[in-house]
DNA sequence: ATCAAGTAATTTGATTATCAAACAATGTGG
DNA sequence: CCACATTGTTTGATAATCAAATTACTTGAT
């Protein structure tokens, strides 16, 4: 196994635990919000990107439209986000955030931007700056 | 608003979009392997990790021993785990990779490698290096 | 212009995931 | 020894999910 091999594998099981310990935070903090976990997921989701079709939201949701429509129904009922029908294609359904939804959108927000502050307390800011440029490549890849 | 805020708040989004993608990738990814996300989380914190008890478990998943209960059920059904009492503590139940589990394991930890892979293509060695530094420092804070 | 094929959302029926609360068995600290 | 805490399971209810069928609409080819 060579050097470079080793280092790759450090790297994933580095991220495989960063995104657990994420997972198992969102599901604790979510329930002292009042929500499910798939429920903020979507908020988040809208309010990070602004409204977007079903099927788009079902993409990055990892989700059927299916499951997303029955999700959505009860985001509805409580008030969260709001049905339009698309104007360009007549088939498409554009979801978004309502007052409420974006409050909660915020709320949540704030209690990762905590996490956050308290994981990259010991950060000076240049290694600050280049954890952003590092995950925004991340995330431009993938 | 500081920069120094606005700093804070574009890592904080950054870690929130990664996340976001990491989820929808880890859900289409697990179907094509024959199990539910659920199930696959349960197999990578027990191959990360090793054998544990129900409710370190419970809590590295973030769900109650009640639901764990159910979902080992379906594991040890499914030939994935293996239950085994505790010695110290009569009351703990050990939880436990099959050979097959560990199999999944393997596989699926393949495929995270890969994403990895792609990810940080373009990343050069010390880049690398740095990466998992950083990653190891935010999964300690936390 | 028409029609076949493709796409978007919903519905349906079945299974899985989840919680809170109640319970049984075991440990612990006076 | 006994009150209290902890561990795991069970139970009853609800939410999340999928695949497949359905409906409404769009697109492309002829």
């Amino acid at each position: 196994m060579s050097a470079e091999y080793q280092l790759d594998q450090d790297i994933n099981h580095a991220i495989i635990e960063f995104y657990e310990r994420l997972s198992s935070w969102e599901q604790s903090v979510v329930r002292d919000q009042g929500a499910s976990l798939a429920q903020i997921h979507t908020v988040e989701i809208l309010g990070a990107n602004g409204a977007m079709r079903m099927k788009e939201l079902a993409d990055k949701l990892g989700i059927t439209t299916g499951t997303l429509t029955v999700q959505v129904d009860r985001l509805v009922k409580a008030g969260l986000v709001v049905r339009q029908s698309s104007v360009n294609d007549r088939r498409s359904v554009e979801v978004q955030l309502t007052e409420k939804g974006q409050q909660m959108f915020a709320e949540h927000d704030q209690l990762h931007l905590q996490l956050t502050r308290e994981m990259t307390a010991v950060f000076d800011d240049a290694e600050r700056q280049q954890l952003l440029r590092f995950l925004a490549r991340l995330n431009s890849t993938f």
